[in-house]
DNA sequence: CCCAATTAAGGACATATGTCCTTTCGAAAG
DNA sequence: CTTTCGAAAGGACATATGTCCTTAATTGGG
């Protein structure tokens, strides 16, 4: 996995099946951006001139105050889109992107995508589809955030990284790297989310064995989390 | 204002200047609907077969939580447009929605759509970028109520419903229309909002006087919003 | 003008969450 | 094996906010 070189602006397309989106003739005009693991790609205000399509790696969009507080909107993976909203209102970015893991985006610039539209309205169809998508989840999220607390977001977060398969818990790749990530994901401090944690813990919901939480009871967890689901 | 008939279909599009984006030919597929006062005009989990257009009165949107918590996602006002996400994902309703006045709505059936998408895609470009305006609003709100207490969130509220001409200070009609209504927009109970008020009035921001909340000292509060603002 | 029915305001207490700091633990270096 | 350092955990306290209930204010009806 390390050191693969990356692929070709064609064999992304490719591989995400992009080629209706975007016509051969037009990707003379699209770029290959390879990131660093930690590098900040994008940040609050910036004014971007070309739409991203992140096709490897993780990122992760988040805000940041004035005052140094940071909340973790969503993490990426591949296919995701960046600048969709900024590209349509002309806006500046709204929030900041660093990268997770190492990965790559291939982009295209607003100057030409206006073109691009009146040629492919299918293109309008695609950002529409995808912006509407970030709508849904985000007013999701909104919604659990303001009205539970941190224990049932915690909860939903835990069944949303695992996967039942005939009677078996598995848990995923935790989708945060460290619980500080997971903190800011689920948009409290480091100190709450472990006491939420050792609580529970001390029910015997969840495990905690050096920094790995693995769960152990699902059907506690599902009555937790109120019925919710992150995403 | 009473008692006014409604208008007719063509001269709400008149009005609105939406002749571009429903032609003629397609007028027939559309329906005058108006509302009551208080009215609930969807629910949350309903299916939606058509796409609404608020083009008079006011609604407001609205997340219920099976426990009775509710919280206010917006308001709307002329012109709006409801049903956008759910006729794009097929989804159910996500919020729900009330009258706050009586009002009137032309909606158009999702099956017809479909057919106008391929023959005028600036129907899409419409949507888009009402989609894209609501995601924008959406993130920036999330963000706010994430990550201030709720003075900073009322300080912004009240900046917003205020204008400021040479130098005079007019406080506008409130958006929402008691302070119950304020408290679940801002997203806290009413009885924190009084206290937080009670603060302010203390502090010479604002006066109280039966019911209704006067700014004092605009900079004050521009203080206290640390720059955010609402919408 | 007075009273009942509402609506607004506020007191008391409980809970959720944040902040700061200390302690503990485990891994890597020596 | 010991040292050291950073990550992880947790204690103590402060603040923000919620819940429940009581009191005060207001307004339409008689």
């Amino acid at each position: 996995m390390k050191e693969r070189p990356y692929s070709s602006l064609d064999s992304y397309i490719q591989q995400y099946k992009l080629e209706d989106l975007f016509p051969a003739s037009f990707r003379q005009h699209m770029k290959v951006a390879p990131f660093e693991k930690g590098e900040t790609l994008f940040s609050d205000g910036d004014e971007l001139e070309e739409l991203y399509f992140l096709v490897e790696g993780k990122i992760k969009i988040f805000t940041l105050t004035p005052e140094g507080k940071s909340l973790i909107n969503r993490f990426k993976r591949p296919l995701a889109v960046i600048g969709d909203v900024e590209y349509v209102k002309g806006s500046p970015v709204l929030n900041s992107v660093e990268a997770v893991t190492e990965g790559v985006m291939i982009s295209a610039p607003f100057s030409h995508l206006n073109e691009l539209e009146k040629e492919h309205p299918s293109f309008i169809r695609f950002l529409l589809d995808t912006v509407a998508h970030k709508f849904y989840t985000e007013s999701h999220t909104t919604s659990m955030h303001m009205l539970y607390p941190v224990e049932v977001r915690l909860a939903s977060y835990l069944l949303s990284i695992s996967s039942v398969g005939e009677g078996t818990v598995f848990h995923q790749e935790m989708r945060t790297s460290n619980l500080i990530e997971l903190a800011e994901w689920i948009g409290t401090s480091y100190r709450h989310l472990n006491r939420v944690l050792k609580k529970m813990a001390s029910e015997d919901v969840v495990e905690k064995t050096n920094g790995s939480v693995t769960i152990k009871d699902l059907e506690k967890l599902r009555t937790l989390a109120k019925g919710n689901i992150y995403e």
